[in-house]
DNA sequence: ATCCGGGAACTTTTT
DNA sequence: GTTCCCGGAT
């Protein structure tokens, strides 16, 4: 593509800001208003007119983001110059710079990164150690308590500089967090290990204390661009302005409207406060949305006008008016997952809309369980995003936990997870002994490990020998992961380290499932290793090099299963910067949205409704919102109130649809309803008779998903839940089996059947909890 | 040392 | 409705 074409592509604003490459830049850019395309174009047009790829580095908010900008921008400047672009997302960007320098700080360059479950592991290890109260001391509780300090670069010895720390800290009960703190410190240094914080933290300090090195990145990236502004936190902010106090070339790309992790440190006002700290910047206002239908735009326009803090801006779009914004009553979860199926269902079929066109977000994980079950009953396609990850399975991080090893064998939480796994004769009392030892010998673990022999009276013969041949074993398995390739290495653990033989033991079907998940991860790094070896400028396979890849993926970043056309399911933390078609937002609740612990500040219901405000903008076509009646909570039934974010949309721009059985159709869960009228109106549709036309269910060319995550074939029976039934059917029940009905009574949601199940004996079941599905006689 | 059952805690959101 | 943790039994 020439230049003039890539200008010709930009309005008036966005060419302004693609243009204005010199000093500093802040480019408001609203929901849908083409920022990524700016973003994109201002890194191509600086390569274009000379820029070495060299000299840039752009921070963007996941990984999958940073690939697919560099693709667009290789396809304008070529592969071989946007190869050398260092893009990504603030973690793995300056894990990358540590690899390099950390050695300065007394870090090995093959660190190991905790994750969350690491750390709060690490965490509880500490507490028990030093005899404090677990209950008290909980690890999630102080493990947030450290990363919001991490995050506003309060280490340890800084702790007492701020007297109102402690005052906090005695008023929760916690008085001897500094100790914590300071030990979960040193225990990760000497670990050789970084937790996400550390990889902001020790970035800060590196270029803090060494003055050549911060010469050397601010002369390397004289031009610096951050997206997603508005979510950085205090140690970002920090990084960046020193690395750009020489060029200050900075262009920092956000949307006020659109912060919405302040929980975990970001800071609204790095992006409110970029004038001050650049009087000279130029602002660019990107305004034009050209993602939604004008009753989406003025929908959540009408939504985040309810928020005080915020910059002025007027986001409009010239697009059709499309259609209303459908708001639906449900009955419970099941029925609210039951009516997004179905919409998608009809939508599918009588627009041919593919899968992927559809989006099901929502407040918390949890909401998931309903949503899949609905899809998977319809045999529609779908994908979770985020949640339980691949990554933190227990059989992966297992095998996980001995590539670690091998790479880094003063890994502590990895050698607590498998010094026993498979069971080899090292119980707890010979693990509490070692780790007695390695504190007497201001040693690690590793090192105790490694010379058990000579420890045989504090650890008994017998156990002083096994632990010797652990650390034997492991060492055997370093001196691979230097020599061969990650998949060569990993094969070879996995067949020696024993975990395939208790795989292969445990023939239960979770077993099975185990063992397949295993293979996956050990086919993943097949991939990787061919993947690299075919990029001909990065050909690092090893072991090493594959575990930093994976540390850092986000939730997001998950590879395709090679299924493309699939409904995508995630929070709506996850959806910020996507967009699809089709948009639902399920659970439109108080207590749930707005979270009840998000509405006692008014910062706090400014940031959920941001993230409705968020939510709402990612549709371009269509949006509906759901809520329930009533809703499944820790295992009790509650009832639920509309969230007051549905009242403050305007009228104007939605359409309320109560579902069938408000008007005593007692119908409402029958089949689906597509080709049942317009698609806004169906509930009105004509319904057919029970046992007709309604039970076919048409020919879908894809499975249900089976993102390893959900490999739980139901053993029930394929078809609808029964809403309605008569004497005589054949029914299936989830816990009773199978059944044949003998008496029907009550109407509306009252129906009530009397089965007698084959096994279970007669019961009377309420037709609308029961999930009943008809079989054939 | 390992297995199992009962009870508690849990659901914000993520790198 | 789950998952995690503990204590008791094997």
């Amino acid at each position: 593509m020439n230049t003039e074409n890539l200008l010709k592509e930009l309005n008036d604003v966005q060419r302004e800001a693609v243009l204005h490459t010199e000093g500093p830049v802040m480019i408001i850019a609203g929901a849908g208003s083409g920022k990524t395309r700016v973003l994109t174009y201002r890194i191509a047009w600086l390569m274009l007119q000379g820029t070495d790829p060299f000299n840039i580095l752009a921070l963007t908010f996941t990984n999958k983001a940073a690939r697919e900008m560099k693709e667009r921008i290789a396809a304008v400047v070529g592969h071989s110059e946007a190869k050398n672009l260092w893009m990504g997302t603030f973690h793995s960007i300056f894990a990358r710079l540590l690899r390099i320098d950390g050695h300065m700080l007394g870090y090995p360059s093959n660190f190991t990164i905790y994750d969350t479950d690491d750390s709060e592991k690490l965490i509880t290890q500490i507490v028990k150690e030093k005899n404090l109260d677990k209950d008290l001391y909980k690890p999630k509780k102080i493990l947030n308590r450290i990363s919001s300090l991490k995050n506003n670069l309060i280490i340890p010895q800084y702790y007492d500089n701020f007297p109102e720390l402690r005052e906090y800290d005695e008023a929760a009960k916690i008085p001897d967090f500094k100790n914590i703190y300071t030990a979960y410190v040193e225990r990760c240094f000497k670990a050789g290990a970084m937790d996400f914080d550390d990889i902001l933290l020790k970035t800060n300090e590196l270029l803090g204390t060494f003055p050549e090195i911060l010469a050397k990145y601010q002369d390397r990236f004289r031009y610096i661009l951050v997206d997603e502004y508005q979510d950085t936190n205090h140690s970002q902010y920090i990084i960046i302005k020193a690395l750009a106090n020489k060029f200050e070339n900075i262009c920092v790309v956000g949307d006020d409207a659109q912060s919405i992790y302040a929980f975990r440190g970001a800071n609204i006002r790095n992006i409110l406060s970029f004038q001050k700290d650049y009087p000279d910047c130029q602002i660019f206002k990107l305004e034009q949305n050209y993602r939604s239908t004008q009753h989406i735009v003025n929908a959540a326009n009408s939504v985040i006008a309810n928020n005080r803090d915020q910059l002025k801006k007027n986001v409009w779009t010239s697009n059709e008016t499309g259609e209303k914004i459908t708001i639906y009553k449900a009955l419970n979860e099941t029925e609210e997952a039951h009516y997004i199926a179905e919409r998608i269902m009809e939508r599918h079929l009588t627009y041919q809309m593919p899968y992927s066109d559809f989006a099901i977000l929502y407040r918390t994980n949890a909401q998931s369980r309903a949503l899949e079950e609905q899809l998977r009953r319809k045999n529609i396609p779908y994908r979770i995003y985020g949640g339980m990850s691949f990554y933190q399975r227990k059989e992966v991080k297992d095998l996980l936990a001995y590539l670690r090893l091998a790479v880094n064998p003063h890994d502590e939480e990895a050698l607590r997870r498998v010094i026993n796994y498979p069971a080899r004769g090292i119980g707890q009392t010979t693990v509490e002994r070692l780790t007695i030892l390695a504190d007497q010998h201001n040693t690690t673990l590793w090192d105790i490990c490694r010379n058990a022999i000579n420890f045989k009276n504090e650890l008994g013969t017998a156990p002083a020998q096994k632990v010797s041949d652990f650390a034997t074993m492991i060492t055997e398995f370093g001196v691979r992961a230097r020599r061969e390739s990650a998949w060569d290495a990993a094969e070879h653990i996995f067949k020696a380290s024993g975990i395939l033989r208790a795989l292969n033991d445990d023939k239960t079907e979770e077993g099975i499932s185990r063992l397949g998940n295993v293979q996956e991860l050990l086919n993943n790094i097949k991939s990787f290793t061919d993947t690299q070896l075919s990029l001909e400028e990065n050909n690092d396979i090893s072991l090493d090099y594959f575990l930093q890849d994976i540390a850092l993926l986000t939730s997001t970043d998950q590879q395709d299963d090679g299924e493309p056309n699939k409904v995508s399911l995630m929070t709506l933390h996850l959806a910020k910067g996507l967009e699809f078609p089709v948009v639902f937002i399920s659970g439109m609740e108080e207590e749930l949205f707005p979270s009840s612990q998000m509405v006692n500040t008014r910062a706090d219901l400014e940031e959920e409704r941001r993230l409705f405000y968020v939510g709402m903008t990612r549709a371009k076509k269509k949006l509906f919102l759901t809520f329930t009646h009533m809703r499944m909570r820790y295992g009790k039934t509650n009832d639920c109130e509309p969230s007051r974010f549905l009242d403050e949309i305007d009228d104007q721009y939605t359409e309320l649809i109560l579902p069938a059985f408000h008007r005593s159709q007692p119908t409402f869960l029958s089949g689906p309803a597509w080709g049942a009228g317009p698609a806004n109106n169906h509930s009105s549709g004509p319904f057919a008779p029970i046992g007709t036309s309604r039970q076919k269910t048409p020919h879908l060319a894809t499975r249900p998903s089976s993102t390893a995550s959900n490999a739980l074939p139901p053993e029930k029976p394929q078809g609808e839940i029964l809403t309605h039934t008569v004497p005589g059917d054949r029914v299936f029940h989830e816990k009773f089996g199978y059944g044949n009905v003998l008496e029907v009574e009550g109407s509306g949601v009252n129906v009530k059947a009397t089965v007698a199940f084959d096994q279970a004996g007669q019961k009377k079941l309420l037709l609308q909890y029961a999930k009943l599905i008809k079989v054939k006689p």
